[in-house]
DNA sequence: GTCATGAAAATGTGATCACGTTGGCGATAG
DNA sequence: CTATCGCCAACGTGATCACATTTTCATGAC
């Protein structure tokens, strides 16, 4: 009950610190991500033209954002990323400015980096944030979505399942983001795409450390029924079904972060 | 009527491409901006701790932007704003990558920077954004505005209305920027501000070849409404008055574009 | 035992250099 | 006069270095 810090949410007290183990060293690998529009099909349009380094290590940031290996309050540095990934730190420096345009990493007003903490104000502004953005996405993803579409969330949700039964919580996370995003890249929106991508940079490591708190088993979302309304073609059920798993996820936060009660989104 | 570009709805085929004179050399100028939240105050809370370089060659590139001294399709280069702003290509690459990460600028598969080009499909996407967030904020920012903010963005319509009497193009985009986030700032949103910023930056430069085309005599807004709201302190009427005001605005693009039918946002 | 103090290690910033690639543009052939 | 080719200037990328600032931690005083 008595932490250091005044009002964050977060980690309790920033625990780890220590880990290093985020990137194998010299590994760097390549994953694709927010291709611009899926249309329906696994293959790339684009031979991915120029894999830059820069490139290559934004991904890998945002993947270990988006999987959790980013406790929030973690501090990181140039030098140390750029060894634990084998490049020196000019890339790095780029990536890391690029991710914090977007407040997937914070930059402190001394210039030292770290990953952002969460506030109960800032997790009530993205949640309204993304229950403003993310239906309409889904909503005009579901006019353009296929049974084709169906299958491959079918096939996504499972490895969903799977996770929340190992209690792998990395996994889940990459998944639940690939579930949802699969949906979401449909609606080839260049525009509120990147801002919702943005929003779940930014809620991506908070959510983990939530999901070390009460494990996965207690998780429950609304993915099937997403998944009939893509088979029945019928967009408004899938954004229906979209701002129920937001409120749901939201509602598992609500009970877990008891004693700070999170101000409703109105 | 012949365009040589495919379905680019902006500038008449690219035109200046000379202009260097977009900014002054060796001047760097500080302009305070996007502060978190304003509270009524004019001064600042913080006292801008470190004016680093890169700092000020970002504000001064999204001033460039918002004001409309870059034209869609220009492309421009590192090491030439380094030399017009009298700074190593060093800041400016940072600068450009943080851009650039907000859909500001484009960084083409060659690498080369432009500013981003119009298409009808992604302006009505900006503008769904925009009538999405952009009323939420202004509610939030109703409920926390006082007189003396009426009286500021009284002061900033004059400065509005008297370019519109101008014709001063710049003037009046940088004005009517400064009029709307200044509302939205009082939203002391952390969250949402960034995105709807990232709007402006996205449709700026298109906005001011519109003022270009129709010049600014033919616009009105409702800032009059908004600021009759902020005075009576009601949050509903000020989101409604911003509503309209975006409405209003993307009209006078929907009559100037005529052929190309912008799709209402349903 | 707790807090202040100082030196040393480490950090972000900015500049400069080298390199492979790209894009513009003049020369040349048709 | 138009189209094609090839060259060269200019571009972005990545690496390395120097520097001012900050963090850290061991030492010492109270």
């Amino acid at each position: 009950m008595s932490d250091r810090r005044k009002k964050t949410v977060a980690p309790a007290g920033v625990p780890p610190e220590d880990a290093r183990a985020v990137f194998a060293p010299g590994n760097i690998d390549d994953d694709g991500g927010l291709d611009t529009c899926g249309s329906g099909h696994t293959g790339e349009g684009i031979p991915a033209g120029r894999p830059s380094l820069r490139e290559r290590v934004e991904d890998n940031l945002r993947d270990a954002l988006l999987s959790g290996r980013f406790v929030p309050g973690r501090s990181v540095t140039l030098r140390g990323l750029a060894q634990d990934m084998g490049v020196s730190p000019m890339p790095v420096r780029e990536a890391v400015r690029s991710l914090a345009a977007g407040r997937a990493l914070e930059i402190r007003p001394s210039g030292r980096i770290q990953v952002p903490t969460m506030t109960p104000r800032r997790l009530a502004e993205i949640l309204k944030a993304r229950l403003l953005l993310e239906p309409e996405l889904a909503l005009e993803a579901g006019r353009r979505m296929s049974g084709r579409d169906a299958t491959e969330l079918e096939r996504i949700d499972a490895r969903v399942d799977a996770s929340l039964g190992n209690g792998d919580a990395e996994t889940y996370m990459r998944e639940n983001f690939a579930f949802h995003f699969h949906i979401y890249r449909a609606s080839c929106s260049d525009v509120l795409l990147p801002l919702v991508n943005s929003l779940w940079l930014q809620v991506a490591p908070f959510m983990r450390t939530i999901y070390g708190r009460v494990g996965t088993a207690a998780l429950e979302d609304h993915h099937r029924e997403a998944i009939a309304a893509v088979r029945q073609a019928d967009p408004h059920a899938l954004r229906s079904a979209i701002t129920a798993d937001i409120r749901c996820g939201m509602d598992l936060i609500d009970e877990t972060v008891t004693q700070p009660r999170i101000p409703s989104v109105d």
